[in-house]
RNA sequence: GGGUCGUUAGCUCAGCGGUAGAGCACUGCUCUCACACAGCAGGGGCCACUGGUUCGAUCCCAGUACGACCCACCA
């Protein structure tokens, strides 16, 4: 919506026409400027023009910052009211001629005493009548506005207070580049480094009415006086005269930099300086790593000698579904509690939050809405909702918030609770094994969910150290529902159906323990369904206390992992696996129990958990299997057929397909390990994986052959 | 304009030199005594594009395209 004039400045012979969106700043103009190289103008370098309406002659000069190609390739300089006019005027030492007042009226010409707006129409009118008005055009550009009162801004020159950056950049480079601070991720060090480096110094001083005053006096004559009080000035001056205060405070980030120290009691040394300083972590979010962290390291090391903190976690942005990042000022946010408490869809567009949203995105918000939600985004409460950020906290800069993933977490707490219930049910009441005196015997899958269970402590410790808070999730994720839900449980089932007591006591221990253990390892990413069924589970474990908060958090004990029994579920596992797909291949309703024919001694495990996972009537352990035309698997050493009826046909077929696929690995294999140059370079372990895939490959299609 | 980063299954994201992974969504079968907000089985990807390095590249390097963010903004 803006404009640009063309003006034409006269000279003895000669004229130059300047472009310019604010004429009315003419009137401060010291010089016009043309590109060094720009042939057009080289004959006029040096020479002078006229500034029309006010008659002062101004130089011609040559400086880089000229774009040639723009508009005349003339620029007019205005160093009291453009900062790279003011640089250009720096360089060619040229005096600043102030032009507007504080006010933004017109000051010290024939239009003294104008607001700036109505200058403009009065300087181009009588550009227009004397003729140098060459050319009126529309032009696109961005007006600086102030963000509180929406005014157009000009730039003006003004004395302010600055602090002189280079000796504590130097310093806060030096602390990272040392290590005595990290970035998580670590790439954000480049970032910060890159601000640095190019470091300018900071304008400290704000006029505004809110804030520390600045610490400064000026007596009569206009000498300047610094210091921590009016009196210790006077004291250390000896003056008897009037002072006045500096009305001017400190920027915000000034003060804000202070807070890791200030905060435990500085410039006193207190105990807590001592004690917290520097900190272990601060979390923050990468669009201030300028204003406040780089300045707070800067200013720790400064004040203190000591780095604020040891590590800055740099959580992602969230974006909205359109990439946008979410913010306040776009408008495109949502409120967290409608996620938490479940919102309608009318309720969630008459919401005052909702007033924030840009209307494109409160009609995309209510299309999303509508498809996905059409009963209105339910309750997912707060524990989910805190699971779905940790789950997407990856070291990727942005993260775009997925309903989806809110309502998998939601399920993984009801997961969590209907989990707990089950072993309440048989647990509470019963004897868990917490007796030392009573015998307990513990079956390969107790050591192996107890093995497991170290494993995963130890995967979470691990995303904890390295602030990668979705692996921490997702390894307390697989656990409770992929491990201790889908296998473990079940076949405690079976164990406390069939088992003896000592087994049974072994189970419910296990059961208990396993669970008490892992709520704690969930409790702070879900902190409120953890410590609700942890007070019910705690003392069925031996456990006592009255809060989770205050229960040790879980360390992975090495001396916990059990390699043989992870060996042996593992194949437990592979051969209920291999059952159930043979089940499913076969169509075999879900509920119907089958006899399965297995060759090779099954450990006690794979009997449990046949039985319990893969709904066998009967396993008949067999040296040969039967003449059938039924689907039979290889699953390590053994061999697996279901007792069933088939097409024999359609059976066949199935096996036709799996030794194709097996003839094509097979083949792959095999040409790898004939290529000379993989054998001779590649990792002999490498080399070696590749050797045992193409033997197992060729065991199994043997196998498989021998029934066609 | 300068800088940083991203582009992997329909969606949201892991992986990162040696057989492509998760959750959700999708298909089929099950209301089996913790859970249908569930269970079981399954389908789905020239890992943006083009070159290079390597025995081997989704992964390393260079460039291109698209996107995002930060900084500076042009008379």
């Amino acid at each position: 919506d803006g404009r640009i004039w063309e003006i034409r400045y006269p000279g003895e012979g000669f004229s130059l026409t300047v472009s310019t969106t604010r004429p009315e700043t003419m009137l401060g103009d010291v010089a016009v400027a043309v590109h060094p190289k720009d042939l057009r103008y080289a004959q006029y370098v040096g020479r002078r023009v006229q500034l029309p309406l006010t008659g002062r002659a101004i130089p011609v000069i040559a400086d880089d910052y000229v774009d040639p190609d723009f508009g005349t390739g003339c620029v007019k300089i205005t160093p009291a009211h453009d900062f790279n006019d003011y640089a250009v005027g720096q360089r060619h030492q040229l005096e600043p001629i102030e032009m507007l007042t504080l006010e933004a009226k017109v000051k010290g010409t024939p239009y003294a005493g104008l607001d700036r707006f109505e200058a403009r129409k009065r300087v181009l009118a009588d550009l227009r009548r004397l003729g140098l008005l060459v050319a009126e055009k529309p032009y696109k550009l961005r007006v600086p506005r102030s963000g509180r009162s929406n005014a157009i801004v000009e730039p003006m020159l003004t004395d302010q207070w600055f602090v002189k950056m280079d000796g504590m950049a130097k310093s806060g480079l030096e602390a990272v580049a040392k290590g005595d601070v990290k970035f998580f991720p670590e790439h954000w060090t480049s970032t910060y480094n890159h601000w640095l480096e190019n470091i300018q110094d900071w304008c400290i001083s704000r006029q505004l009415w809110w804030g520390h005053q600045i610490p400064a006096w000026y007596d009569e004559s206009g000498n300047i006086y610094v210091g921590r009080s009016e009196d210790e000035v006077r004291a250390k001056h000896k003056i008897a005269s009037n002072l006045t205060r500096d009305p001017d405070v400190l920027d915000t980030w000034f003060s804000s930099q202070l807070v890791p120290f200030s905060s435990l009691g500085w410039p006193e040394k207190t105990k807590d300086l001592d004690t917290f300083l520097p900190s272990s972590v601060l979390v923050t979010g990468f669009d201030i790593i300028f204003f406040w962290v780089a300045r707070m390291i800067m200013s720790s090391l400064h004040f203190t000698g000591k780095v604020p903190f040891r590590h800055v976690y740099i959580n992602a942005i969230v974006r909205d579904a359109e990439g946008e990042k979410m913010s306040k000022s776009k408008g495109n946010t949502l409120d967290p509690l409608d996620l938490i408490d479940g919102v309608t869809l009318p309720e969630l567009l008459a919401k005052s939050t909702v007033g924030l949203l840009r209307t494109d995105h409160k009609e995309k918000i209510e299309k999303y809405v509508r498809t996905h939600y059409p009963e209105g985004i339910p309750a997912f409460g707060a524990d989910a909702l805190r699971f779905t950020f940790a789950a997407q906290a990856t070291f990727a800069r942005t993260l775009n918030f997925d309903l989806g993933r809110c309502e998998g977490y939601r399920n993984f707490c009801n997961k969590l609770w209907n989990a707990t219930r089950f072993v309440l049910m048989n647990a509470e009441g019963q004897d868990c094994g917490q007796d030392e005196k009573a015998p307990v015997t513990l079956s390969s899958w107790d050591r192996w969910v107890i093995s497991t269970l170290q494993r995963t402590e130890a995967e979470v410790e691990k995303g904890f150290d390295e602030y990668r808070f979705d692996n921490a999730a997702a390894a307390i994720y697989r656990f409770v529902w992929d491990e201790y839900c889908d296998w473990y449980v079940e076949n405690a089932k079976w164990q406390l159906a069939k088992g003896d007591e000592a087994q049974q006591r072994g189970t419910r221990r296990t059961l208990v323990r396993v669970l008490e253990a892992a709520l704690r390892l969930a409790h702070p990413i879900i902190p409120f369904i953890t410590e609700e069924l942890w007070q019910k589970v705690a003392p069925l474990a031996g456990k006592t206390g009255a809060t989770i908060m205050l229960a040790p958090y879980p360390k992975s004990q090495p001396e916990k992992i059990d390699e043989a029994a992870e060996r042996e579920i593992a194949l437990a596992k592979d051969v209920v696996n291999a059952g159930r797909n043979l089940r499913s291949e076969a169509k075999v309703p879900p509920q119907q129990r089958i006899a399965f024919y297995i060759v090779g001694q099954p450990s006690e495990a794979t009997f449990t958990s046949t039985n319990a996972l893969m709904r066998v009537s009967d396993l008949r352990v067999v040296s040969e299997l039967p003449r059938s035309d039924s689907p039979v698997a290889v699953v390590g050493p053994h061999r697996l057929m279901p007792h069933i009826e088939v097409d024999p046909v359609a059976e066949r077929e199935r096996i036709g397909k799996e030794i194709a696929r097996l003839q094509g690995e097979i083949a792959r294999a095999r040409a790898k390990l004939a290529n000379a140059s993989f054998v001779e370079r590649a990792p002999a372990n490498v080399v070696a994986q590749e050797r045992e895939r193409l033997a197992g490959f060729e065991a199994t299609l043997e196998k498989l052959s021998a029934r066609t």
